[in-house]
DNA sequence: GGCTGGCCCTGTACGC
DNA sequence: TGCGTACAGGGCCAGC
């Protein structure tokens, strides 16, 4: 399921690839999650920004491709469109010749063609937190956005209206890098901080292990990433707590299932 | 206006 | 072996 890492990982290798080349073709599966995926055709490709877990094609006539890829979705350069593969569900060719797929087993991704900066049709990108590491943001900052809100740590999380790009993997691990209990509805100032501090830490050890791969997750240069090992909470239930040996529990919480150690993250 | 929970979607795991 | 069921979860939306 890409997260932020994973989807700054898509975008830098993406860049190259794309910028500077025009939409000759392109094609969407008739969801309408995909299906405008060919109001991009005749326009140039000005660069590739990623916010949250959103990424952003810039269009030379002054519009965005914008590309949410869901838990399944992957995009990748190909030859040729991949006709025998049903998960296909959005392709565009490329003035070089180059194919640009999303395969999307579970159809959880997203493909929209806006004018730029024109959010109004996804409420979440509109309404998106700051990007972790953007340096107006401190713990004290951190802490009046969560306050705004009496739903659960984690779910606010969840949301992306606290800050962007972060998924039910790096929810955990920044929980967990807190001591910080998921089903909390408030934190105090130092809490807050803290876990500001952990999503940014969980997100850092993500990025430069090129991002987690469970199951579908690959860069657009077929590679898996190697966070997995490194993970403290997410899909560690029963396991041993690395702090203290306690073992992990997995419980629902507003139907997601959250992971964390019942003795460091006391509630 | 904010919160909660259902829905979408399909492969995988598991029990019978 | 084959079938049925539960589960995974990001974002959207209806209902409260």
């Amino acid at each position: 399921m890409p997260e932020l890492p994973e989807v700054e990982w898509v975008r830098r290798q993406l860049e190259p690839l794309v910028v500077s080349r025009r939409v000759v073709a392109g094609w969407g599966h008739d969801s309408p999650k995909f299906a405008q995926a060919p109001a991009a055709v005749g326009a140039e490709i000005t660069g590739v920004a990623r916010r949250g877990k959103y990424l952003l094609i810039g269009l030379d006539d002054a519009r965005e491709l914008i590309v949410h890829l869901g838990m399944t979705g992957r995009l990748r350069p190909r030859p040729e469109p991949s006709e025998t593969d049903r998960y296909v569900r959005a392709w565009w060719r490329l003035d070089d010749g180059m194919i640009l797929e999303l395969r999307d087993v579970r159809r959880f991704g997203r493909v929209a063609v806006v004018e730029a900066g024109d959010h109004r049709s996804l409420p979440t990108l509109a309404a998106l937190g700051p990007e972790p590491w953007d340096p107006s943001l401190d713990g004290d900052g951190f802490w009046r956005r969560l306050r705004s809100s009496r739903s659960r740590i984690k779910s606010q999380l969840l949301s992306q209206r606290p800050i962007a790009g972060v998924g039910n993997i790096y929810a955990d691990e920044g929980l967990w890098r807190a001591e910080v209990h998921p089903a909390l509805r408030s934190l105090t100032r130092r809490q807050a901080s803290r876990l500001l501090e952990g999503v940014r830490d969980a997100l850092e050890v993500g990025l430069a292990n090129g991002g987690t791969t469970l199951r579908d997750y690959r860069t657009p240069d077929g590679n898996q990433g190697r966070n997995q090992s490194a993970l403290r909470a997410y899909g560690r239930a029963g396991a041993p707590c690395e702090r203290c040996g306690t073992l992990l529990q997995s419980r629902v919480y507003d139907a997601r299932t959250a992971t964390f150690c019942p003795t460091c993250q006391h509630r």
